[in-house]
DNA sequence: CGCTTAAGTTAGACACAGTCTATATTTAGA
DNA sequence: TCTAAATATAGACTGTGTCTAACTTAAGCG
């Protein structure tokens, strides 16, 4: 019994979720592959191996997985839904070149922030989506700095 | 004329977009609007009103003035995606319990995170999504804090 | 003006992501 | 082993968005 089986059976224990093959077989791909799948990549992943699993499955799982904090899904754009078994406190990066997503390690707000900008909501969690270019597709000869949402550069970070 | 047509039609000279009463109309909507509408729900708007226009072109406008810089698409929760014609920087906080997508100032980030969090990756943007309950649905008898994005309580911000 | 042409509009077909349903199978526990 | 609840499954179905091919309009030019 490896190491990682046993912590996705204590996972699926403290669950409540029973250890179905199926199920395992989707958590074991997150964890093992954290490149922050697709629903669809994840079908085709655990289907290459034994065993299988149905689309609806698939689907089954990740809504179980996430309800049960085992995963998360991440916000995205308009497409596809991003699945992460990630469970550290983590932001993220999406190279607009390549679509890869990347983690950024996790940082707090400033104080400030709280008080001035949210007003007398509730904030229970957020989360920063960054864009640009990875390490990978990054311009040799140096791109623009850093834009704000409305499309202008400036001094944001 | 009035003043916001007057705007419209000088966005649309300076994008090289032709003012179509139909994406004229599109626009009007947005910036009238404030709400984070998604395509379904401008389609009917602009649909109760003259002038009519079909769903093809509602998409159709909605990617031509987004590429123009005209309105921003949202990072959304998988379901439909959200246009805003309020340019200025901003964020967005999310009321998971009526599904509200309200403005947040904007803020920057401290120079801090930059050199440590973000590497060798060339960042052209960002934004925050916030999730929580509005004030109107804000619990009377205080809820739980900000929690991080693993789900445990703490300190965020 | 009236031409010309590129840009824009349209209905409907299509594609993709995700949900639901009805039935079969498996798991956990007595 | 037996039973009930949870889970798996195929495929129908829905919502969201894209594409195509024919039609219409805006803008520039003489
Ligand atoms: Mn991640
Ligand atoms: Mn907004
Ligand atoms: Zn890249
Ligand atoms: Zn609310």
């Amino acid at each position: 019994m490896s190491n990682l089986s046993v912590e996705l059976e204590q996972a699926f224990q403290s669950a409540a979720l029973r250890p179905t093959a199926q199920r395992y077989a989707v958590l074991e791909f997150l964890a093992g592959h954290p490149v922050h799948a697709t629903a669809e990549e994840i079908f085709h992943a655990v289907n290459r191996s034994d065993p299988r699993a149905s689309r609806a499955t698939v689907y089954n799982n990740l809504r179980s997985l996430a309800k049960a904090g085992l995963v998360r899904e991440l916000v995205s754009e308009g497409k596809a839904a991003r699945f992460d078994a990630n469970l550290h406190p983590h932001h993220h990066f999406l190279c607009e070149n390549c679509g890869a997503v990347e983690d950024i390690p996790w940082f707090d707000l400033p104080s400030a922030v709280g008080r001035s900008a949210l007003g007398e909501r509730v904030v229970r969690r957020y989360e920063i989506l960054f864009r640009g270019h990875c390490d990978r597709c990054r311009r040799p000869d140096g791109g623009p700095g850093l834009v704000k949402p409305d499309g202008n550069e400036g001094a944001v970070i």
